[in-house]
DNA sequence: AATGAATGAGCCTTCATTCAT
DNA sequence: AATGAATGAAGGCTCATTCAT
C-alpha cells in the first residue's frame, strides 16, 4: 500500500504551524512588527529559523496571518450573531458586543494588530485599514437602512459609521495600552449606549440581556 | 572678521531647520518611522547627512520634533477656541472644531502623526497616546461636569470620553488613508452631533454657526 | 534530515573561527585597532562580515580574544616553566625565558597586542595593563624573596619588578618595531643577564644551558 | 610709516597657539588619540573649530606638536645634563636623572605621548618610536664606550641599551597609570642603581648627590 | 585671522532571507 | 521537513576637514 499522509502527520504539521503562530503572536505583542526578529519567534516556538520559512513566506506573512486571524475571527464572529438579531438596532448591538467580546478574548491578538497602524509595514498598515473598512461598511449599511426607514434622523452615514467604529477602536486601544477598563467587557454597555445614542435612536434602551 | 550670527545668518538657519523638518514630514508622512531613512530626508532637504544632526540630536528626535508641532498646535488651538465658548456643550463643540480645523489644515503632519501608532519607536509610540490621553482628559472632565450638572445623564464618563475622542482619531484616518471625507471641515458638523447626541444632550442643536 | 552538529560540521565550524582570528590578527597587527574595519577583517577571512558576529559579540570582543590568547599562553607557558626551575634565580631567569619564547613564537600577536597601548579601546588597554601587571606581580614576589633570604641586597621591590617587565617590554617591542634582534631568544641571554645582575645577584653565572 | 607686525600681535598669536596645545594636552592625555575630538580640544581651548586649523596642519599635527615638545624637553634636557658630567658612569646617571626630572614635571604631557603608542596613528608610532630609538642610541653609544674601556664586561649593547630605556618607561607608565611610585623622582635612585648594576658597572655606588 | 555651519565618507552592527547539510 | 550557519544590504551616527561669511 502507498504510503499516505496520515492523519498524525498532517496534525503535526498543523501543531507546528500553530506553534508558529502562537510564538510569533506573543513576541509581535511585546516588541511591535520592527522590534520583533524572526530569530526569536523561532526561538520561542522552537524550531529553527529556517523553519519559518517553510511555513510562511517571509515576515510579512508571519503578521499577516495574525492579522487575518483576528479579522476572521471578528468578522464572522458579528455575523453569526447578526442571525439571532432582530431589527437594526439590535443587528448594531448586536455587532458591537461580538467585536468587543472576540477581542476581550483575544488580548494578545488585539495588541498585535491595533497597535501596528501603518507604522510597520505598508501591506500591514493596509490589512488593518481593511479590517477596520469593512466594520465600517457593515455598520454603514445599517445606517443607511435606519436613515431610510425613519427610525433616525438623516445623517452622513459614512461618517457616522466611520465615528461608530472608531469609538470601539479607541476603547479597545485604552484597554490595551492603558488598562482601563479593567476587562474590555465592561465598556461594551457604555458603547452601545453612545453610539446608538449618537446615531439618532430615540427609545435607545438597549436590548437587555 | 569673525563669523558672525547676524540676522542673515539666522534667518538662513532657521530656513534650514524648516527645510529639513519639511522634508522629514513629507518622507515621514509617506514612509513611516522605519520606512523613513535620514539620508533620504537629508537628500530631499538638500543638505547632507550630517546636517540634520547638527540640527536635530537623532532619528527619533527628529521624528517627535514634528509630533510635538502638532501636538502644540492642536492643544494650543483648542485652549484658544474653549476659552470663547460658553456653557459645556459650547466647549466640547469647541473642542472639535480646534481639532478638526487645526488637522485640516496640517494633513501631512497629521498623517505623520497619526498613522504611526506604537509600532515606531516606544517614545514615539507614547508621544501620540500622550496626545490623545490629554484630548480625553480634557473632554472627560467636561463630561463629568454636564453629568453632576445634571445635563446629561450618568455615564462612565472615562469610556465616554475615549469614544467621543475616537470618533475623531477614526475620521480623520479614514480621511488621511481613504480621502473621505475630501475635507475634514464638512465632518465636523456630523460629528459634533454624533457626539453631543451620544453623550446624551437633549437640546442638541449645534450652536449655530 | 536536520542540520546535525556532526564531527564533521563541527570541524568546519572550528576552522573558520581560527579563520576570523587569524585575518583578525593581521589586520590589527597591522592597522591597530581603530585603523581595523571589520569589514576588512571578513574580506581577508572570506567570510561575509554579518559572520563575524556569530563569531564574536563585537569589534571589541574580536580584539579581546586575541589578546586573551596571548595573555594565556604567556602566563602559562611561565607557570610550567617555574616549577621545573629551582632557586629564586632559577624561577626568574626561568620566567624570562618563557616570555621570549612565546613571544618569539607568535611575533603577530605579540604585534597586535603590544603596540596597543591605552590608545585603544579603553577595555582592550586595560587588559594589557593587567597582562603586565601580573607579570610585575609575579616577580615582585621572587625579589621580595631574594631579598628577604639575602641573596640580593635592599630595594624597592616594585620598581625594581617593573623595571625587569621593562626590559623585556621594550626589548619585545624593538624586535617588533625595528627588527632588532633578527630573533627574540638570541636576546634572551642578554637581558636575563641584564636584569640578574640589575637585581644584584652576584654570581649572576646564568644558569646553564 | 608701514604698519609691521608688532611684537603685541606676535605675542597674541604666540598665546592662542599655546591655549590650543594647552587644551590639547588634557583633552589628549584623557581620552588618548582616538577619543579626542577637535571640536572638543577647541572648545577647551576656546577658540573655534576652524581656528585649530590655522595653527596646526591637522589632528596628526596637533598631536605631534605635543610629542614634539616632549621629545625636545627631554633630549635637550639630556644634553645638558650630560654636559656637567664626568665619566661614563655619570653621564648615564645624567640621562636618567634628566629624563626623569623633565617627565616628573610633566604628567600630562608624558601620559599623552607615552600612552599613546603604535595604536592612534602611524605617524604619531613611528615618533614615540624616534624618541625612543634616540634614547636608545645615546645609551648604546655610551655602552659601547663603557666595554671598549674595560669598565664593563661584553654585551650585546643593542640589547642592552634597549633595556636599559626599557626600565625607564615602564617605570614610568607604572607611574603615570597606576600612581606608583607616587612621585617618579623617587623612582630615579632605585633606577639608577639596577641598571648600572645590570650594564656590569661594579664599584657601582651613585655619584651622590 | 576667525568663525562655526556644512560636508560626506566610513564605521559598526542588525536581521530578513537563503542554502548547504 | 528541518536545521542553523552564512550572507550582505542597509541604516544610524560621528567627526576630521573645508569654506562661506
Amino acid at each position: 500500500m502507498a504510503y499516505r499522509r496520515t492523519d498524525k502527520v498532517g496534525k503535526k504539521l498543523e501543531a507546528k504551524m500553530q506553534a508558529i503562530l502562537q510564538a510569533a503572536q506573543e513576541v509581535f505583542a511585546e516588541h511591535g512588527y520592527h522590534g520583533t526578529s524572526i530569530k526569536e519567534v523561532a526561538r520561542k516556538a522552537g524550531v529553527a529559523t529556517g523553519t519559518i520559512y517553510l511555513y510562511l513566506r517571509n515576515k510579512e506573512a508571519l503578521f499577516t496571518a495574525l492579522v487575518d486571524e483576528v479579522y476572521d475571527t471578528v468578522l464572522s464572529k458579528i455575523a453569526a450573531k447578526r442571525k439571532a438579531a432582530g431589527d437594526i438596532q439590535g443587528k448594531l448591538q448586536a455587532s458591537m458586543e461580538a467585536a468587543i467580546e472576540t477581542l476581550g478574548k483575544h488580548r494578545e491578538l488585539a495588541k498585535v494588530v491595533l497597535i501596528q497602524t501603518g507604522a510597520s509595514n505598508p501591506a500591514v498598515g493596509e490589512q488593518l485599514a481593511d479590517l477596520l473598512g469593512r466594520l465600517v461598511q457593515l455598520v454603514e449599511a445599517d445606517i443607511r437602512e435606519a436613515v431610510e426607514t425613519g427610525q433616525i434622523p438623516p445623517q452622513d452615514s459614512r461618517v457616522a459609521a466611520t465615528a461608530f467604529v472608531g469609538t470601539f477602536y479607541h476603547v479597545v486601544l485604552s484597554w490595551l495600552r492603558d488598562g482601563y477598563p479593567a476587562t474590555l467587557e465592561e465598556a461594551a454597555g457604555p458603547l452601545v449606549e453612545y453610539n446608538l445614542r449618537g446615531l439618532g435612536f430615540t427609545k435607545d434602551q438597549v436590548h437587555g440581556k
